[in-house]
DNA sequence: TATTGTTATACTCTATAACTATA
DNA sequence: TATAGTTATAGAGTATAACAATA
C-alpha cells in the first residue's frame, strides 16, 4: 500500500511536471512567433500587436463595439483601451461615437481606410503564419486547434472559480 | 481543370485560415494564463515573468550561465538582460562573476537564497498550472507537448532562413 | 448605487543603436 | 576586427486606483 501511495504521488508529480513543460513550451513558442509578428507589423505598418488585435475585433463587427466589450475580447483593461483607441483614431483607422440614448456608452468602429488597411495587414499576416508553420501538416494544426481550445476552456473554468 | 484550380486555391486559403486561427488561439490562451501567472508572481513574490524565466534557466545550471547564453535562452535582448540581472542581483537572488581569463565574460548564478526562493516559486507555479489545466486529461497534454514542439521547430526553421 | 469610461501613475518590458573593454 | 556586455533612449504595454458623468 505504501508503494502504491508512493507511485501515486510520483505519478501526480510527473503529471504536474508535464503541465509545466507544456506551459513553458507554449510560452516560448508564442514569444518566438509574436516577436517576429510584432517586428513585421511595426516595420511594415507602424502598428503593434494589441492594435492589430483591436482592429481584428472591429473588422468582425460592422456596427462597431463598445469599449468595454473590446476590453473583454482583447483582454486589455478598460483604462488602457482608452489610449489604444485614441492612437488608432488619430491614425484615422477607427472612429468613436455615442450611438444611443445612454450617453456613457462609446462605440468604436473601423473607417473605410481602417477596413482597407486591416485587410492588407490580415493578408500578409496570414502569409507570415503560413510560412512559419510550413513544416506542420494540416492534421496536426487541426488537432492542435481543438486541444488548445480545451486548455483555454479549462483555464477559464478554473480562473472564474477562484475570484 | 479550372474547377480543380479553384478548389486548390480555396483549399489553400482555408488551410491558411486554420493556421491563423491556431495562432490566435495560442496567443489568447497564452495571454490568459500569463496574465494570471504574472499577477500571482507579483503579489506573492514581487517577481515578474521574465525574472522567473531567468531564475528557471539558472536553476538548471549549477555553474551558472553567461549573460549572452541567458539572452538566447530567454529570448531577451542582450541590452535588456543587463537590467534584469541587475534587479535580481539587488534582490540577492543571483550573483555575477568573471570566472575565467576572458575578462569580457560575465556569468550569473543563483545564490543560496535564490535557489530556495526559486524552489518555492516553482512549487506553487506548478500548482497553479495544475489547477488551471485540471480539465485537460494527461493524454491531451502529452499530445499537445509534441505538436507544439513541431510548431516551434517549424517556426525556428523558417525564421533563420529569412534573415 | 452601479455602470461606463477617463485620467493619472508607476513600473516593466521591448527594441535599437552607440559605446566600452577585451580578445 | 570581432565579441561580450553596458548604456542610453524611446515607446508601448500592464496594472491599479481614483475619478467624472450618467443611469
Amino acid at each position: 500500500m505504501v508503494d502504491d501511495l508512493e507511485i501515486a504521488v510520483r505519478d501526480q508529480t510527473e503529471s504536474n511536471k508535464q503541465e509545466v513543460r507544456l506551459w513553458l513550451r507554449m510560452l516560448s513558442t508564442t514569444k518566438l512567433v509574436s516577436q517576429e509578428i510584432r517586428r513585421r507589423l511595426r516595420t511594415e505598418f507602424g502598428a503593434t500587436l494589441p492594435q492589430f488585435d483591436l482592429l481584428a475585433q472591429l473588422d468582425r463587427e460592422p456596427d462597431g463595439l463598445r469599449l468595454g466589450e473590446i476590453s473583454k475580447r482583447t483582454m486589455v483593461t478598460n483604462g488602457n483601451i482608452t489610449g489604444l483607441v485614441a492612437r488608432l483614431e488619430e491614425d484615422g483607422l477607427i472612429v468613436t461615437e455615442t450611438p444611443g440614448d445612454d450617453r456613457r456608452v462609446t462605440v468604436a468602429r473601423l473607417t473605410e481606410d481602417g477596413r482597407r488597411t486591416f485587410a492588407r495587414m490580415a493578408r500578409v499576416h496570414e502569409t507570415w503564419l503560413h510560412e512559419m508553420m510550413a513544416d506542420v501538416d494540416h492534421g496536426t494544426i487541426t488537432t492542435l486547434l481543438g486541444n488548445i481550445d480545451r486548455v483555454q476552456r479549462s483555464v477559464r473554468n478554473h480562473l472564474s472559480e477562484g475570484d
